[in-house]
DNA sequence: CTGAAAGCGCTAACAC
DNA sequence: GTGTTAGCGCTTTCAG
């Protein structure tokens, strides 16, 4: 690497022997160019490698063609998928990012996070954390003071903001529904915490589908983790003492219900005949689980291309200085049966 | 949101009845201002929540204290995780990031996404994208072009160039070296993709070893996957076929080898009895296989960290004008031992 | 078609 | 202590 300064559009001007602004018009594809001109300055354009900086350009435009995008939790899958989409989405519509992750979900100290991306002049951002707890609730106190567009992922819908996230509910049917329909009547939940919004979706599906099927739902027939493997393991053996009729069980997630397969094997807990288990997510190896995994599939990285996507059609709204209408989006998941939860 | 303009410093100012120059020594904490004018400032400042430009700084400053991050398959665990380390450590040291993601491990079409980045005035760049088949051909040919310092991730060493990786040879010696202290005498290896940089380590590595001790390697003993556990899958039975005596199997990563799990114990071939099986990655959910699976654990997270915490020196070091020294780290691997290796 | 002047929001260098 | 001037790299406006 030789740390060479790079080329400003003065030097071009000079070496081109023309005015900043005929260069200006030059990279910006403008008609009112000389051909032999504007030949000339792409040619010492391209001697210098000359690149225009976005900085000025941001500065003087007022817009910098940049999402801020907030996340939290990148080691686990979902919202790494989900990072994903936004990734694709931005660069397809020609916009970058600028990335901010925050240490906890649960964290309401966000002014100091909002404030460098509002500095660095981002058009719009993107808050990729999910909701839990009170972490959402410096939405309503200083969400007016944010100068730019906002769309929030996976967040109980409100009025006057905009949302998008996964049917939980639908998925918790889904899943409960289907170890009905295979015949199983002691069906117990292993939940994700519950101060997540969706945690809390899954499992009041869980509960109205099985009254609504005349079955008996009882608090013991429920045990909550963290997510988490280990969490799942704890769980299950939790579940196994408060239930001990269980012969089926909607776990929260995949990887807790990886644990719970993993326990079923090792006390020769036969599945799905002796117990019925159906995860969430469809994560990429729940496929190669032992038994594979009947589970609930959601599209982390929908979410994120349709975040990016309604953000930079509300940007293009907020610059013509029309209202902004909210908008609510919830995403549909699918059921996928695999052997942990069918008889052959 | 309501969507106001930001505040200025011409604006703070005229209302302090202070100069701009005044303004910008109390934004900068700089001694030489009265403490009444300091605090008469400080007040215009938090009734119009004003906040600095960070760009109009970069500009002047020369210095954005932004960097560029480029990587690539965000949606495996291995790139997030240490994308997460990245961040943590951005975060502390006071950078932002700029994020970007190449749509395929392989693509030398690089240039577009490097102009991007400096077009917007990054201080250095974390390349995150692991070194597959040419993509890192570019390194030869314009990275003299490169103002600014550039960290590699997971790239095989060379000169002139810093480069941050785990040590994946002696990860595979680790694994190889265990399965031969198991007594087992007929170890496979399923390899990741040989265009892969790491999986050349890592069956390198098993070569070398099984060679030392004294057994005699074919490449009919090793068959290749491309790191999914669906190619896991096929590579196992394929295994299975050019190899029947096979008494142990190390895995270039944990998916793969979960897909052997599956496999095995539907063929009722028991582990680690029959077949002795090491992963490599221990990612979240290895421990939790069906048996738990014996790892090579590599620390992706702190690869981040590392990069980041190397980068910003550099930076600090060509910001005083002085030569830049390239670094070459490699970081251990630690063996992680469970049921799927070891006979109780 | 082209250029001169002004300014985006800020700070460095110098004056007083 | 504080203000003035100049300028970071670019675009906008207006003259010619």
């Amino acid at each position: 690497m030789n740390h060479n300064k790079r080329a400003t559009i003065k030097q071009v001007a000079r070496l081109a022997g023309v005015s900043t602004q005929t260069v200006s018009r030059v990279i910006n594809d403008r008609p009112d160019v000389a051909p032999e001109t504007r030949e000339r300055v792409q040619q010492v354009i391209e001697k210098l490698k000359y690149q225009p900086s976005a900085l000025a350009r941001s500065l003087i435009q007022q817009r910098s063609f940049t999402l801020g995008v907030v996340t939290a939790g990148l080691k686990f899958t979902g919202p790494s998928r989900t990072l994903n989409g936004i990734t694709n989405k931005a660069e397809e519509l020609g916009y970058a990012l600028l990335l901010e992750e925050l240490l906890q979900f649960d964290t309401d100290n966000i002014k100091p996070l909002l404030e460098n991306l509002l500095a660095r002049h981002v058009d719009g951002i993107v808050w990729a954390v999910p909701e839990v707890g009170n972490n959402h609730r410096w939405v309503d106190e200083i969400l007016n003071d944010v100068p730019v567009p906002v769309v929030f992922l996976t967040m109980q819908p409100r009025p006057g903001v905009s949302t998008i996230s996964v049917n939980n509910y639908d998925g918790g049917v889904l899943a409960t529904q289907h170890l009905l329909d295979q015949g199983c009547h002691q069906i117990g939940h292993i939940s994700g915490p519950q101060d997540w919004w969706e945690a809390r979706q899954r499992k009041q599906a869980w509960q109205d589908t099985l009254k609504k099927a005349g079955v008996i739902v009882a608090e013991a027939h429920c045990a909550e983790g963290n997510w988490s493997s280990s969490s799942g393991e704890v769980a299950f053996e939790q579940l196994l003492l408060s239930y001990p009729k269980i012969d089926a069980v909607f776990v929260g997630n995949d990887q807790m219900a990886l644990a719970v397969l993993q326990i079923a094997n090792r006390r020769g807990l036969r599945i799905p005949q002796n117990l019925a288990v159906v995860g969430f997510d469809n994560f990429a190896e729940s496929a190669y689980f032992w038994p594979a995994l009947t589970t609930i599939s959601q599209n982390h990285h929908e979410v994120g291309c349709r975040a990016v996507q309604e953000l930079v059609s509300q940007i293009e709204v907020s610059r013509r200085d029309e209202k902004v209408e909210p908008q609510h989006v919830l995403l549909t998941c699918e059921l996928v049966v695999r052997d942990s939860s069918v008889v052959p």
